[in-house]
DNA sequence: TGATCCATTTGATCTAGATCAAGGCGCTCG
DNA sequence: CGAGCGCCTTGATCTAGATCAAATGGATCA
């Protein structure tokens, strides 16, 4: 129990995850019963179709939610950041299989302890509705990417979500700081998994960026941002000027 | 409160909706500040960016939630079916519009009513997180939808989901009922919106279907499903037999 | 009964992105 | 140091689905 405390005091995401919404006893009783694992990038951490048997808060690392078709086609449903939980409440087999995009890092509860704090403290289970509510919105986020954008489009998203993800105090005012490092996390199969697209395209979206001077790609799927603004502009669609629409002036 | 309480008495979604999960002390409450109300075809119930004030159990008809992009473009994030909720709870400003896509019966409860109810009693905010995970699995079923499937592939999948929504004791076997009426409940122009593709393309796959004997189209949003089978044939993708792949044999 | 207004279908063409096919580049390991 | 192996890039080609453009059909209404 004091090595778990002492875990907690320590915990990087403890503030934004759902332990830093408990109240101190509930936050010593699941904490006593918590543990670390680690998975290295590619490590399967839940496969579909099985129930799982504990949750965890994602420390350190990207956990991608993938599903398979049958013919072998595989789409990333969602990216689990630092401060993010894995496991559906109360829910039954899991719809997706969770894998390590990177090296991860998980603070493992077992499922019944969570369960039974979420059905006696209503602070658990309020946490948990809101988190919930918020990965939905950001599912009906990616279904406008996915049905109606461009391949650039999905990839200046892309590229802006992981700046915003890391650097939010910059997104405010994007032009004051000159160049901006990301880390992507993910390689090109994956990107492309993740936006319905191929790994060319991916590719060749991100070397016409690189054209333009909008980034600069570095190694190790490292990035730097010269003009967000410009990325923000692919989004806006329809060129500036009236365009060719209303011809009729005065 | 009598009205009210009649209402619900009368109300064909009681069972699926929140109001079959409540005790009878918190469904009193609830009935005694809901009220109906009707929408048609096209209205639109709450606007993109809008805090709304009250939350709503769809009674009868489809609602439509929408996002749309500067260029105009329109993207259907989810589709709301008799039983399901709208709004979400405790949240900010609506993220989607809200739009009646037939006729609608809305039965609404201030906003103000649910949250408290919410708080107060774990039944309730335990059904609002079921109901959220269950919409979120949703989104990411879709997601792979329009990540991944192929034209034909999305309009059988979206004609099957339809089927099952409203014939689902049949859809256990398919083959045993002949022939299946369903009611589409969108034009082509909002199934195109919903499966990221245009109204023409719809409208071909749609006939498609129909040459091959698979579909009977009927008037006004209506279809016959001669071939279940069929569409799901589509669904497991790569032809049968084990194709140009395994060359090397014995 | 026909004019108007839709939604839908159908046809002809174009293109963004997929597919097929080589390279290149940076690892690790012997 | 060079072979082998993942990744990633780049090039050439193909095609599913978008776009552009009419035609059809069904309602409503005067």
């Amino acid at each position: 129990m004091h090595k778990a405390r002492a875990n907690c005091v320590a915990c990087p995401v403890l503030s934004q995850g759902l332990c830093g919404a408990l109240h101190d006893q509930e936050a010593l009783r699941l904490s006593s019963v918590s543990w670390h694992r680690r998975f290295s990038a590619g490590q399967i951490i839940h496969a579909e179709g099985e129930k799982p048997s504990y949750f965890c808060a994602v420390i350190t690392g990207v956990v991608k939610l993938m599903k398979s078709l049958p013919n072998g086609d595989q789409q990333i449903v969602g990216l689990l950041l630092p401060g993010d939980f894995l496991g559906r409440p109360f829910g039954g087999d899991a719809r997706s299989s969770a894998v390590a995009a990177t090296n991860v890092r998980l603070c493992s509860f077992p499922r019944a302890v969570v369960e039974g704090l979420a059905s006696e403290s209503g602070v658990v289970e309020r946490w948990l509705l809101d988190h919930v509510s918020d990965e939905l919105e950001k599912a009906q986020d990616w279904i406008v990417l996915l049905g109606r954008m461009s391949a650039e489009q999905r990839i200046a998203t892309f590229i802006l979500s992981v700046m915003r993800s890391t650097h939010f105090e910059d997104a405010a005012a994007p032009k004051s700081c000159g160049e901006i490092l990301i880390e992507l996390s993910l390689s090109r199969t994956e990107m492309a998994d993740y936006l319905g697209l191929t790994i060319e395209t991916v590719s060749r979206q991100i070397a016409r960026l690189r054209e333009r001077g909008v980034i600069k790609v570095g190694a190790s799927r490292t990035m730097i941002i010269r003009q967000p603004e410009a990325l923000e502009a692919t989004l806006e669609a329809a060129l500036p000027g009236e365009g060719p629409k209303s011809t009729a002036r005065i």
